[in-house]
DNA sequence: TTAAATAAGTGTATTTTGCACACTTTGCCT
DNA sequence: AGGCAAAGTGTGCAAAATACACTTATTTAA
């Protein structure tokens, strides 16, 4: 290294991650109890410091794997965040993360857990610290206006899904409602999922068929000038 | 400060903007010749490291304000660049921001021009250093998606514009053409925008109509549900 | 075995929006 | 006065969005 960085310059930078999953037709976020200072036993957003030899992502991605198990998620840099007095402890900058997990995928194995963690529907998150709840408030509308346009929905749903399932998540999302009939036209129309011959089990009614989501056909359609939209 | 921080995960942070201007029917970048270390007498983003006792928002635009002397200026966050090794001095991050601005305005003083300074079109910039092509690339992918969801265009023009100037920006930044008479349709449809009754002067044809964007209308439209789409 | 409960699944008509398309007007210049 | 250059303007057709209500499949309990 030649030219040297005054030290004048130098401060910590953190990533932190909104990991969201969606579960009994709520929206949920994955906090983490804090067992050390600052802000020692608060929940919080699970994060870390990086350290030099870390790139910004690989940082970002195994705050995931360390917490959950999980590996190959939907990621998606969201915004950084610096004001001068954000911490404590000192200047630290924090680049904020989101994350789309299938909950189902993630609950099976929470002995993979390095600390205690919660799910939290997203309308009963308690009180975070930092600028946590400013991170959040920008995850929630980064993902309401995601969702719209590209089709990530798939990426919190179980691998075989029902359409009703998939409605919901929407509306949950989006905090409206939409007509049964309209949105499966619209959603079907698009040939992004089909129908695997499946069905629901041991439900109490009428079994759903069961679809699952092509990824590669997103990216076939969208050379053709084929845009995501519901 | 009670728990300091371990150096070893302290990094340098900079700032670098991608600003935008538009002019003669083409959309334009600003980029500054380096006079120092790394990457002396190259052409490159505008940037600089952030020191410790300012706000990550303020140095963004204290670069834009040293470089141009521009105030109230509307900018953005686009993304945040950790490479271990992008740049190679030591560990930097940086975060990239992108800027709008009436060239007209910032043409009438350059003596404000703290370095030497100049606008390439968007399609004629030379090489740049770091991972300056990177973050050009995703500000002018951002620029693209948000133009057609946010009356941002305006932010481009002078104070008073034609429609067929409006226009053209579109093009040029979407990289398509518009049908004339649809593309005002629903532009003026929107109620975004007003005729102030002035008209062009010193053309060799017939002097267009001269229009304003009116800020507060789309405050108050955002209220009702609408949302800009063009 | 039958009835009730629950959620799944399905089609049509109307309105709105998007898109294609070509000629007339205004003012300047020579 | 005639030519030039860009501004400005309307309609018809096709596609998409929206509003709207009943039937079907399965489980559970009488």
């Amino acid at each position: 290294m030649e030219g040297n960085i005054e030290s004048k310059f130098k401060a910590a930078v953190s990533v932190d991650n909104v990991i969201f999953g969606f579960d009994n037709n709520d929206l949920k976020v994955l906090l983490i109890y804090r067992g050390a200072e600052p802000y020692k036993d608060c929940w919080a957003l699970p994060g870390d410091l990086i350290s030099l030899d870390q790139d910004l992502e690989q940082s970002a991605e195994n705050v995931l794997q360390n917490l959950t198990g999980l590996d190959n998620i939907y990621m998606d840099q969201i915004h950084t965040f610096g004001r001068v007095d954000r911490h404590p402890f000192g200047r630290v900058f924090t680049v904020a993360y989101f994350a789309l997990i299938k909950i189902q995928d993630y609950m099976v194995k929470p002995s993979s857990w390095a600390e205690e963690a919660a799910w939290f529907p997203i309308n009963e998150v308690p009180e975070l610290p930092f600028d946590h709840m400013e991170i959040l408030a920008y995850a929630k509308d980064l993902l309401k206006n995601k969702i719209r346009h590209q089709p990530i929905g798939f990426e919190l749903l179980p691998k075989y899904f029902t359409l009703t399932e998939i409605q919901s998540l929407y509306e949950a999302i989006l905090e409206t409602q939409f007509d049964t009939r309209n949105f499966r036209k619209k959603l079907l129309s698009m040939n992004l999922i089909v129908d695997t011959g499946r069905q629901q089990k041991e439900v109490a009614h009428r079994p759903a068929k069961l679809y699952k989501y092509i990824t590669k056909r997103y990216a076939q359609l969208q050379q053709s000038g084929f845009s995501f939209d519901l």
